[in-house]
DNA sequence: CCGACTTCAGTGACATTGTCACTCTGCGTT
DNA sequence: AACGCAGAGTGACAATGTCACTGAAGTCGG
C-alpha cells in the first residue's frame, strides 16, 4: 500500500516548490507502526525525525515507582520532535512514545531534515512550530500537576478522550496513567462522579451522562 | 560600557566567518535589565530572541492561587527559546520571566534571526539544541512535581542553590516558589531537617551543616 | 529608644491525594 | 462448575496542601 503525496498534507511541506518535493518523496522513507508498538523509548530513539501522516502517537513519561503520566499526543500532520531533542541534547531522558492506533509516518534523515532546515523558511517555520507547541504542552502539563485538583483534571480528560463518543474505553488504570495519578484516586473520583449521576460505569468503560456537569467540573481549572 | 564581541560567547555564533559575525554586531542590539526586573510575562512578550551573555534569567510559571513553580534558569552562553516558542505558537501562557541578576543580552530580531538559521548550520544546531534544552529541563520538571517527594526535592534545590556557599539567602516562601509548593510545606520539611542536623535557620537564611546527608535524602529521588 | 508596621516563621486542624494491603466481582478458560 | 485473573472497591494510614491563626524578628519614623 502506497500513501501517496505525503508532502501534501504537512503545512511544512505542502508549500515547497515541486522539484523539492519530489527530492523529499524520493529520500524519505516511510515507516509504518503497529498500534500498540512503542515508537521511541529510553533505551531505543529513532535517529530521525519523524512526521506522522496516519494515527495518534501517545508520549508519555514514567516513573522508577512505575507510575506514568500522559504528556501529550501526537496527531496525523505533526511531527515529534522530541528524539531529535533528545539527539541535540545527548542526555537522558525518560519519555515513552507509544502507537496509540497503527500509524504512518515518514521519517527524514539527520542530513534530508538539516538540508530542508537550510533551504526552505516554510519548513524551518514548521519544525520551530511544533517545539514550540511541545513547549506550551509541557507547560500545559506541568500547571496541571502542580496546582490542579484531580477530580477537574479527570473531568477534563474523559470529556477529551471521549470526544463526540458517550462513553470512554479505559480501565480506572489507564485513567490513572493519563493523570500521573494512582488508581485508587480515580476509583474514588469516578465513584464521587457515579453517585452524583455524572457518570456510569463498566468494567473496563465510563460512560458520560452529564457532558454539562462534567465540563463544568472541567472550567473550575 | 560595551560588552566587546559577544559572539565570541555562543556556541552557536563563535564558529560562524568574520562577515557573519561583523554583521551580527553591527545588527543586534544589547539589552539591559536590572536584578528583579520582569524580562518576559503573559502581557509582555518581546518580539525577538534573546542570548543571554551574562547573569542568569529565571524563568517560572504562575497558577491563578498565586503558587509559583520554578520552570528552569537560562544562564550566560544561553538562549532564551520560550518567548519564541510562543511567537511560533501563538498561544496564551502563563509563564514568567525574571532577572535573578543584572542581566546583559543580545536581542535579534525575527529577520536576522531566520536569515542566520538559514545560512548557517552551526546558528541551526545551537537554536535546536537550546530548544532542546528547556524540553528536557521541562520534562525533568514534570517527573519530580509529579512523582517526587517533597523533602527530596527540597533537599536536592538547597543545594543546587547554595552551589559552594554553604547558606542559603531564601525565605520559606521563597523556596516555596521555587518547588511549586506552599509555604507551610517547606517550613515543616525544614523544621524536620533542623531537627536531625541537618540544616539551621535564620530569618530568610538556611544553613547547610551536612551536605553529606542532604546530598543522600537528594538521591534518593 | 519606642512603638507601629511589616515580613517571616511556627502551629494545629482539617481536606485532598497517594500508598498499602487487602477483598470482591465479572468474565473468560478449562 | 471450578479456577484464574484483571478490574474495581475499601479502610487505614501517610504525605502534602489549605486555612486561620499566633508569635517573633527586622524596619522605620519619631
Amino acid at each position: 500500500m502506497t500513501i501517496g503525496d505525503w508532502t501534501e498534507r504537512f503545512h511544512g511541506t505542502r508549500s515547497l516548490p515541486r522539484p523539492v518535493r519530489d527530492r523529499l518523496l524520493a529520500s524519505a522513507r516511510v515507516a509504518r507502526y503497529a498500534r500498540g508498538q512503542t515508537v521511541f523509548s529510553p533505551d531505543n530513539r529513532p535517529d530521525n525525525l519523524l512526521f506522522l501522516v496516519e494515527g495518534t502517537l501517545r508520549v508519555s513519561q514514567t516513573a522508577e515507582s512505575g507510575r506514568e503520566i500522559v504528556l501529550y499526543r501526537v496527531e496525523a500532520g505533526e511531527s515529534c520532535v522530541l528524539t531529535t531533542a533528545c539527539m541535540l541534547a545527548e542526555e537522558a531522558y525518560n519519555a515513552e512514545g507509544l502507537a496509540e492506533t497503527a500509524l504512518v509516518a515518514v521519517a527524514l534523515s539527520q542530513q534530508t531534515f538539516d538540508l530542508l532546515a537550510a533551504e526552505e523558511p516554510a519548513f524551518r517555520k514548521f519544525v520551530f512550530a511544533a517545539y514550540s507547541r511541545r513547549l506550551l504542552d509541557l507547560l500545559h502539563v506541568v500547571d496541571e500537576v502542580a496546582f490542579g485538583r484531580i477530580d477537574v483534571r479527570l473531568a477534563a480528560r474523559l470529556l477529551a478522550l471521549a470526544g463526540p463518543a458517550v462513553e470512554v474505553s479505559a480501565t480506572h488504570d489507564d485513567l490513572a496513567r493519563e493523570l500521573g495519578t494512582a488508581r485508587e484516586v480515580v476509583s474514588r473520583v469516578l465513584q464521587d462522579f457515579q453517585k452524583r449521576g455524572l457518570v456510569s460505569q463498566a468494567r473496563g468503560r465510563v460512560r458520560l451522562l452529564s457532558r454539562e456537569s462534567l465540563t463544568r467540573i472541567a472550567a473550575s481549572d
